[in-house]
DNA sequence: GTCTATAATTAGATAGAC
DNA sequence: GTCTATCTAATTATAGAC
């Protein structure tokens, strides 16, 4: 599948860094065919983002129909929850976000009204009720959402980097379980031992 | 100066993505002499990122001439607050990091083995060793450090996400200072809000 | 749909003048 | 040291056969 390759080739290597040669290769086809299905690089990069974009859409929908409580706890939780199943599944994700978030232009700006915005808007919702219940410190949305989204990220997207430094495999089930309850131990209660903890 | 221009090329742009040509046109030479000077467009990436970590490692050692305490308390949080300070200051370290860190090769191989493996040790003795004391959690510094590591740079490697989503210059100082506050206060203690704290 | 052939442009790198 | 000129290979994209 053309999708496939695309979605490896760009997830590695940016969208500057990959060539159409090299996603066809990937596949065993001809460069030309690449265009004959796409038109250009440019809408092959856009179909491939809408792709994972709407896998993404489809996994939070269907960990949302699971809530039926109109408090916002169990909404942000599932969303939370969601987000990072998928972040550890689809490891693509985060790469093309690190690639396309660092320079201003059409990409980004695409990005952001389509997908983005929608998704941290949210976020923000959820995280405001909380904080209006005094369950959630009162740190602004921008930061504590690049603290959770960086943290929930980094380790999946940097897993050849995980690997060479620990010998870790970060995509593994096991290792994607155990970081994610790391994550939100920390998320929730700090790193630091408490008097309470058990010892 | 043409160390400068490369360094924010393959920050944007990644390796692959980067051009000697473009590095040449950002400093207004002509591109042969990118090569006269560094030899290969490999080189020059080598070069760049020996001078980043360089910086890196002179102010990783400034800050550690204040600390003569042999305890493991200060030194973690002198090295932490170091990194934080640097990763600030300088947002493409992170972004080089999230380059190079997503695909295995010479390249990684020999990041990880020259200047990341070193870094990330020296971390885990002072985490070992707090472990022990009982005030840090027992969770692996593998899981502890990317945690950590994500959102420390997330918020400054994606500065025009941040910019595009929020409106926030990320890399402005007051940005900075107040995202490595709420950082620091929820790796310390959680994003939650405890009994014990003020209303 | 998938291929071969190819056009137009751009890449990294070298030679040689000043 | 910096330039112009240039080589070879690779890039996106199109035309046309099957």
């Amino acid at each position: 599948m053309i999708l496939d390759a695309a979605l490896a080739e760009f997830a590695e290597q940016g969208y500057e860094g990959s060539t159409t040669a090299s996603i066809a290769r990937r596949v065993g086809v001809t460069q030309p065919l690449v265009h004959y299905h796409f038109g250009s690089k440019e809408a092959l990069w856009r179909t491939t983002v809408d792709g994972l974009f709407g896998k993404l859409q489809l996994h939070l929908a269907a960990m949302q129909e699971l809530v039926t409580d109109s408090d916002s706890a169990p909404g942000l939780v599932e969303l939370t929850f969601g987000f990072m199943d998928f972040a550890a599944a689809n490891p693509e994700f985060a790469c093309i976000l690190n690639h396309e978030g660092v320079v201003q232009g059409p990409r980004l700006e695409w990005l952001t009204e389509y997908y983005l915005r929608p998704l941290f808007e949210r976020w923000g919702v959820y995280l405001d009720d909380l904080k209006e219940a005094g369950l959630v410190r009162d740190i602004p949305n921008a930061y504590l959402l690049f603290v959770f989204f960086g943290a929930a990220q980094h380790f999946f997207h940097l897993a050849p980097l995980v690997k060479s430094l620990y010998g870790i495999d970060a995509r593994s089930p096991e290792a994607s379980q155990a970081y994610t309850n790391a994550l939100l131990e920390v998320m929730l209660t700090g790193a630091t031992k408490k008097a309470s903890d058990p010892s």
